[in-house]
DNA sequence: TGACATTGTTAGGTTATCCTACTATATTGG
DNA sequence: CCAATATAGTAGGATAACCTAACAATGTCA
């Protein structure tokens, strides 16, 4: 990513911290069922302190894309949600893609997706999406199908 | 990405910027043909202001990237040399990989290589690379080749 | 019910990168 | 050759993200 990328940033600007803690947020509901959720899940989730977290809460309250009582529990508006989403839905077509085309494993894949996930283009994810699309036509039956450049791969490494 | 990659930067880490720096000095050179480049076309090709390239010069100095003398040129110690070249590379193999794969414009296909290039882990690149062989490997006679997938995009549109 | 553990918050730092405003040097054309 | 212009560098500051240490609220269970 271009370090250069974050001089802009008008008020409005959604940073990458503020994707992930958005999408945590969101991965945390799905685990737990229940759309309460605590500084401490989100800290154990992200790998940092829980004052790391409370400080992006404040910032994320500001603008408004998360409710959060004081001592309470942290609920997205109907802005975040819809980001959290977005972001969420670009990391698993980026997943799939690292995984099912490229053939690396699973955790690689997770680690590169979210690498990836909150800097690619909207056109770029658009194209991956229709890769999925194409690739899920049929069977692989020789067009832009993983299974032939896994089976490259394979014969490569002997 | 990961906003926490940054977290535990010992001395020896070489961070994005870094890397873009290193890059961007080699472009200059490739352009011009002359390994002595100036602060100002750091600064032009970057968009940034003189004195942030001046900052991360010394940076880069420290770090025994560049050598550098007073107004004067800045060049690539062996080591940047080998690192400006790694990135170079990984930027060329994605930038391809975007544009005649997905199909991107070469100007969203060169911005989201940028992003990428310095995230992704040697796993992920080296699949890249590995595809771009396996797409070299004789006509698109229907393996996992960017030219059905272009036809696919294509016919989709319509 | 009240002491202790857990969780949330505040205060104050650190680091990396960028900026603006200003000063210092170098180069070049008259 | 030297003054004007362009280029390089310094000083000082902003911001976004992170951290540790210390304190405050909550909640649980003997």
């Amino acid at each position: 990513m271009s370090p250069r990328k974050s001089r802009h940033n008008k008020k409005e600007e959604i940073t990458e911290s503020m994707e992930d803690y958005l999408e945590a947020i969101l991965e945390i509901e799905a685990e737990t069922g229940c759309p309460e959720v605590r500084v401490s899940d989100i800290a154990r989730k992200l790998k940092v302190t829980r004052p790391s977290v409370v400080g992006m809460i404040k910032h994320l309250v500001e603008h408004e894309l998360v409710d959060h009582d004081h001592y309470g529990a942290v609920t997205k508006t109907e802005r975040g949600r819809k980001i959290a989403q977005e972001v969420m839905k670009r990391h698993m077509v980026l997943r799939r893609f690292l995984e099912e085309v490229l053939g690396l494993d699973a955790e690689v894949a997770e680690e590169d997706a979210c690498k990836m996930e909150h800097t690619l283009s909207d056109k770029a994810i658009e194209r991956f999406i229709a890769l999925e699309e194409f690739r899920s036509m049929g069977p692989d039956d020789g067009r832009l199908k993983g299974e032939s450049f896994r089976k490259y791969l394979k014969e490569r490494k002997s």
